[in-house]
DNA sequence: ACGTCTGTTTCCATTTTGAAAACAACTGGT
DNA sequence: ACCAGTTGTTTTCAAAATGGAAACAGACGT
């Protein structure tokens, strides 16, 4: 017996009320309606239906089985479009909530290769450093950089790792004393990153306090600054790769261990997950990985 | 393709993480579960399961039907045990709420070869008259007699129809003038039931104002004060059947029109509406059938 | 490079299926 | 009261699908 075509015959069956008219509908014979459902019947040891030659009415128990039945059928139809969905381009609307210095970089490259790869997503990007809740706020999708795995309620992808640099412009480095120690940062210039967990401690071999006559809540501005020749900086990889290698900021402290951190894509840990944030991750793994 | 069994063989798959496992366990060869889930996965027209010769992982797409799958799956076995539960002896507790008369006199005989039949329902029966919500109150059944159809959100079942009849004791006719028009109650001592919906107007012909020296909330208070010769009531025929019969109390105006009444067992249009109450009801329509 | 373990495919006997026809049961009209 | 017309069930048998064994192909670990 197939039990699934059983099932939907039976339904068919209840609202048509005939045999017949459910054979004639599906093009079929009348006997393998009658044969199909006696089986479900047999298989389930219940009758569901009460026969006369003039009608079919449902029993309770075919009652109760009916509602369920339609349920299911739906459910099955329902998991069938969503894995067919998958396969087509996605669509919809993408809410995304990312750090502004990630934002601005890596990720402004990143999402633009993906908007050309989906054009029918539309994205809605949050840039931003404060915390905010996921689901609270609506978000499909955030990013986290970050030494632990992470929150709970999210499902955490890694995305990337990256390090830390201290950064200082070439003319700042010619015109105070030499760096050589982590110590000797006590008496330079060292910007404060407001989000920064570990405030005015840098992390930098067992930690070095520092200070300086800059606070700012932009890793951004903190890098113009530094750019400036104002003072020293403790900045993301990504965000002094390029002035790094232009020769535009260089180095200090090299050799200190810094921390490393990993770069997460966060979805809220939700029943079932849009197709779209499938495959919006899906594409930045793919993405990351090619850039290594 | 049995697309139910393949759809089993799938989870089963997604668990084990193997086609020979899944054979070994299901005592069948792996070409079985190779061909039937291909199949799914050709009627789906989607991959579900990446296969490698040294593991198989599920597709984004397999994720996803399988979190269906797996609830499909759970609902229809839910379904079948419903069914097959019907079948059994039904157990529980049934909460029933009924009007007082009819609960006392009737019901109590209904219900006394009800607990003979289902021994192992424990039933939790409420008489009175009061309006109550059989939802909020919790109750699986409630007893209504009426003369419109019903309620709206409830489902009725007509169980049977009764009359009433105005009754005096022998006694009382003779002490008192000789009723011979529905005019005549207007001067004698009628007994008006709290919760009658016409108050002081009796449904007799075109109906008659009546009052008395008793009103009181208890149809079967009404009906001693009757059997004592103070007065004449309006009763219920279920309940001075018997004492009709016997000459306790004789019959006033039996060819007066009077209402009739059908008795209605109710219960809320939830979406699963529980094995026992379906079987109680049914047991109900058969038992007043039985009874004509 | 080989052996071993994976899943897939092929082959064919077996089982299951399905349409048509015969059948049985009941209804409704006359 | 009967008969004709429907209804669902059963039978029949050819066609289709299924399932197990074995051959096959690919990947990993040694």
């Amino acid at each position: 017996m197939n039990k699934l075509r059983a099932i939907q015959l039976f339904v068919r069956l209840a609202e048509l009320g005939s045999f017949t008219r459910v054979a004639e509908q599906l093009n079929t014979s009348k006997s393998v309606i009658s044969k199909e459902v006696s089986r479900l019947e047999e298989d389930l040891g219940v009758r569901l239906l009460h026969r006369t030659t003039r009608n079919v009415q449902l029993t309770h128990a075919g009652e109760g089985y009916l509602q369920r039945a339609r349920e299911i059928l739906a459910q099955l139809e329902a998991a069938d479009s969503f894995v067919q969905d998958l396969q087509q381009v996605p669509r919809g609307r993408l809410k995304i909530n990312a750090p502004m210095a990630l934002g601005i970089t890596e990720l402004s490259r990143m999402f633009a290769d993906f908007m050309r790869a989906y054009p029918d997503i539309e994205l809605d990007i949050h840039l931003g450093d404060e915390d905010v809740d996921l689901v609270e706020q609506g978000f499909d999708l955030g990013f986290r950089a970050s030494s632990q795995p992470l929150d709970l309620a999210y499902v955490g992808r890694p995305l990337t790792r990256f390090g830390y640099h201290v950064c200082a412009a070439p003319q700042y480095l010619q015109q105070h004393e030499p760096i050589v120690s982590v110590d000797d940062l006590r008496s330079h210039n060292c910007f404060e990153y407001s989000y920064f967990k570990g405030r005015n401690v840098w992390p930098l071999d067992e930690g070095v306090s520092i200070g300086g006559t800059l606070r700012v809540n932009s890793v951004i501005f903190m890098l113009s600054a530094i750019k400036s020749g104002l003072g020293l900086g403790l900045v993301p990889e990504f965000l002094c790769r390029e002035a790094l290698a232009s020769g535009e900021l260089a180095e200090v402290l090299p050799n200190a261990r810094k921390p490393e951190l990993t770069l997460y894509a966060l979805y809220p840990a939700r029943h079932f997950v849009p197709a779209r944030v499938l495959q919006c991750i899906d594409f930045l793994e793919a993405w990351f990985l090619r850039q290594r």
